[in-house]
DNA sequence: ATTAGCACTCTGAGCCGCCGAGTGCTAAGA
DNA sequence: TCTTAGCACTCGGCGGCTCAGAGTGCTAAT
């Protein structure tokens, strides 16, 4: 029985009894295999798409799959090398390497890449800089420790001096560097609020920034996709009204963010169909990891493909890149 | 004779002598229009998609129309509103209003939208900052007087003392500050090598780094795609295999930017099927027009759709978004 | 120059019937 | 009790067929 529901997985295609008799591992006749496969379909592991063809996998069963029969497969050294090669030839941004990574994922899956973060969150600000562009406007930026920048344009009132923008920027860096961004809004309004008001006279004006700030601090999530095009190829979205709704779902980023799960869990994730909770993803499955830095998890990857996927494969590059990237950022992290 | 080319373009299918001779304006019998269809196929206007099938307007059709046939329409109330209360909206950043322009853009024409730029050559620097991460490795950021922001990591030898960082750092700033990024890299040899090397002894490193932030100047040009699945709504594209390589060229920015003619000649251009030079283009027509800040072109925006479209509309808002954007941007600049 | 008439062409939709893969059931064998 | 062979049945897909409709080119008349 674990045979069968594996071979479908492999073979992917309405499976009959006849043809699944001819495999080597199999040394049952097709009679017997129709009993088999009868049982599984009452089970809910099985969809028939009509009376004469052959049996697909349910979601059940992709899940059952999944969860129970599925093998450990080993990485084969052509997708190793383009991996090791990926992670050796980066230095330096994050931004390049996610953004780099969703490509290479897409490309060795042939699947739709999706990558999230790095959140900075966890990082530490560095340096604060309030740049004046003219009377009233200014470009804010803070710098974190691992070499992020986040830029924001921001409104002064006019009047504010720029001695008063010098010591309120400096008093920011003194207070602030070292702290990690998810405590920049508490450790603002704490200690900061009042030696600004020392500082300047203009305490509304000062608040203001400081908001806008926070605001920055809370940078949205990044998100990357990547091989979008790589779904066209697959057949069950070969008619053009059934991918339409999944190729404008990707092109937002913020239902794309959706379709990951939040950065807590680890491991590897896998959503078949409707476990994804959106409807639009009811025939896809996706696959995906979290990566940390030094511990901390500040991102995930997913592979978005056809519930019919090569589950195997994709669960161990996702443990592979989520490994790598993890490697590479608590490395660039810490110098 | 032009009246018939019009009415192939407006109702956008394979039309037949009969169907057009029910036309309120046309006041001739289908076998007049016969002859003068055959005529205008000799000429290559138009084509035939089989014997017994009305025709369709050839690429060199579709030319003519534009050129010589073509008149002047405006724009409903409508879309007129959707575009106002957009560039009212937005405030700040240019980066956003890019971005966002691009999706009102593909969402007002139902096609896919490209913006390009705005590129920075013309643009001037405000101000340099270099802010160290750890022995050897640095964030470069440079900020434009319109507050664009351009950011770069940067390897430093270990050895580089802060304080040789600040000289340096002040020394650009003082020299660059006002200069058009264009003329950044001559700028550079010229004056501030030699001083760069009174005031460091390492001038390797100055002029490695100083490599970098030029890199930085001559920054990528950004490219903003939106409302790729329209296309597929285009019923020459229900095919997948049809739109298969144009959603892949749709994703690689380095190639969209091919799609826009160079920034520098003025007006709304089109260009149809083959006069792309691409040959996955040859069933669609790119309209694009630039935009400029204070009279200098710094970008370009395009529509992307069939062959068969709307091109007195499109041409029509493009004119409309490439004049806003340059006026907002030009009053953004100016303060 | 325009038009009506006519014979001709081609596509696409609908219908038919067949083939093959697959099924369920039953009865016999291990 | 599990397995297997045999058999009748079902159903989708494909090729072939016909037919209607839209369109054409040509000719002769206005």
């Amino acid at each position: 029985m674990s045979a069968i529901v594996e071979d479908y997985v492999r073979s992917a295609e309405p499976v009959g009894s006849r043809t699944l008799s001819k495999h080597d591992e199999i040394h049952l006749s097709a009679a017997t295999i129709r009993n088999e496969m009868s049982d599984l379909e009452e089970m809910g592991y099985l969809d028939q798409p009509h009376t004469s063809a052959g049996r697909i996998p349910s979601q059940k069963g992709y899940r059952f799959y999944v969860d129970n029969l599925m093998g450990r497969v080993e990485i084969d050294n052509q997708t190793l090398s383009v991996l090791r090669e990926h992670f050796q030839r980066q230095r330096g941004e994050m931004e390049r390497l996610i953004h780099e990574t969703a490509l290479v994922l897409s490309e060795l899956t042939q699947y739709t890449s999706i990558v999230m973060g790095p959140h900075v969150y966890q990082e530490k600000i560095r340096q604060i800089q309030l740049i004046p562009l003219r009377p009233g406007a200014a470009v804010a930026i803070l710098v974190t420790d691992t070499g992020q920048v986040e830029t924001r344009h921001v409104q002064l009132s006019e009047g504010v001096s720029s001695d008063d923008v010098v010591r309120m920027v400096n008093l920011l860096n003194d207070k602030l560097a070292g702290v990690p961004l998810y405590r920049f809004r508490s450790q603002l309004s704490h200690e900061i609020a009042e030696e600004l008001a020392r500082v300047t006279e203009r305490y509304d004006d000062a608040m203001a920034f400081l908001d806008e700030l926070a605001r920055l601090a809370e940078a949205r999530e990044r998100v990357f996709v990547g091989g979008t095009t790589n779904i066209l190829a697959q057949p069950e979205f070969r008619n053009v009204d059934k991918v339409r709704p999944l190729l404008a779902l990707l092109e937002r980023p913020d239902r794309v963010s959706q379709m990951l799960p939040a950065a807590q869990t680890p491991g590897v994730q896998v959503r078949i169909g409707m476990e994804n909770g959106i409807p639009t993803l009811q025939d896809c499955t996706v696959v995906s990891a979290t990566y940390t830095i030094q511990g901390v998890p500040v991102g995930s990857i997913g592979v978005l493909g056809p519930t019919r996927m090569n589950y195997a494969r994709v669960i161990r590059i996702l443990e592979y890149v989520s490994h790598a990237l993890s490697d590479w950022m608590t490395k660039q992290a810490s110098g």
